[in-house]
DNA sequence: CAGCATCCGCTTTGATACTG
DNA sequence: CAGTATCAAAGCGGATGCTG
């Protein structure tokens, strides 16, 4: 990209992330951690690979990124933040929180990718009891688990699945994320289809936070029905 | 530009505001308040016009401007922000903040104007006496002259003269953002040239927000290009 | 003058193919 | 696995022209 060449930090910030790809190229990073060259690929549908060689070289001589070369149990390149990039983190959450109202419409299109549902986790969820020890909650939305765990006051998530969780969710993404972020019943989520093995209970510990999950006019995200129908089984 | 038709926020809020252009036109608009299509114009150095009626046009569609007829006193049309393109403020701070450390190379072809000013001292500085009467200070550090008031706490900024300042600064832009962000003592901006009219004290009612202005935090990364496009242009 | 639209040369992008 | 090479198409910046 052409620098603006403004004498302006807005405009200088984007002079060194402004270019198609960039930030989403951080979000994979801050998402999945250090990543190799292939798994990039493929957190980033669409992205031409010369474009995404290019964008790696202007990233590491800007500062964001650094290449590692790992030694030989993984032996290949790895692709992390550097400080600097994770700086990046504030301006990635808000233009996630910014974005929310726009995810109610899946366009026919779009492509999914399992570890994009820890964004909406980490904008929206915290622990409201950080006195209590760990809790572990599997995630089965789509072909690839995910771990949830909140310790200490903080959520944390991570991609596989779990070892000893206390409840794991599985269905739909938007069903899953919904009783994450408080969005949506648990018992309106099940009659929706999730499946819930385990203590429920845990999802008492999640706590949205503030100015989070907007209260959509969407059908598939509404925290409640148009009209009472309460003869489920009350579990919350 | 394309869609990134991915469905995750960050992809969806880039497919909007990703565009070249569009968060410096938000940022216009924030500093500016609602403006003439030529006043944008003026703001936007480097822009082409077609690009500017353009991208008026798709952030109106998107619902986060809004054109307005106002009536013969003014008999133009202006250009202002919707709420919802209001909310986009959180994004530009923080792309502000992150790209403070950038802020210390004017390269030899940036572009300045005056009423950026505003930034610095929106992201940077408090009232941290938020019970006294407003006190106001005029800015000079250019062509046209800005004014910052204290009042209740928060700092405001507009363009043109004060009618009663407590203080006039006037000097190079450097020295006045430096001075009131806390980065540059007084005695040391004026040995650099800034004058100072009035009462110097309401300039302890600034206090400089936490993790501000950082004087040597760039450090040299923004500076050293290894390498940077590739090399098959044969530079005529 | 304010608010665009048109044309033109150049750069960037995206898709595909290919390589160490 | 981690990229390069190639090329058509789209986007960009600059100049200019048009309309109230």
């Amino acid at each position: 990209m052409r620098s603006y060449h403004q004498y302006c930090a807005i405009a200088k910030t984007l002079d060194v992330i402004g270019d198609r790809w960039n930030l989403l190229i951080v979000r994979e990073l801050l998402l999945q951690g250090p990543s190799r060259y292939t798994d990039l690929h493929q957190g980033l549908p669409g992205i031409a690979t010369n474009l995404l060689a290019e964008r790696l070289r202007d990233l590491e001589s800007d500062g964001i990124i650094a290449r590692e070369e790992a030694p030989p149990p993984i032996a290949t390149t790895l692709f992390r933040l550097t400080p600097r990039g994770l700086e990046l983190e504030p301006i990635i959450y808000e233009l996630g929180r910014w974005g929310a109202p726009l995810m109610n419409e899946p366009d026919e299109h779009d492509v999914r990718r399992d570890h994009w549902l820890a964004l909406p986790v980490r904008l929206f969820v915290n622990d409201r009891t950080p006195d209590e020890p760990p809790a572990t909650i599997e995630l089965r939305a789509g072909a690839e688990p995910m771990t949830l765990e909140t310790r200490e006051g903080k959520v944390h998530t991570r991609r596989g699945a779990a070892e000893n969780p206390d409840l794991i969710l599985t269905g739909k993404p938007e069903l899953v994320v919904g009783v994450l972020t408080g969005e949506l019943g648990l018992s309106t989520a099940r009659a929706r289809g999730l499946r819930t093995q385990g203590n429920t209970k845990v999802l008492g510990r999640l706590q949205p936070k503030a100015g989070g999950a907007h209260p959509t006019a969407g059908e598939s995200i509404s925290r409640s029905r148009p009209h009472k129908r309460r003869g489920n089984s009350a579990d919350n």
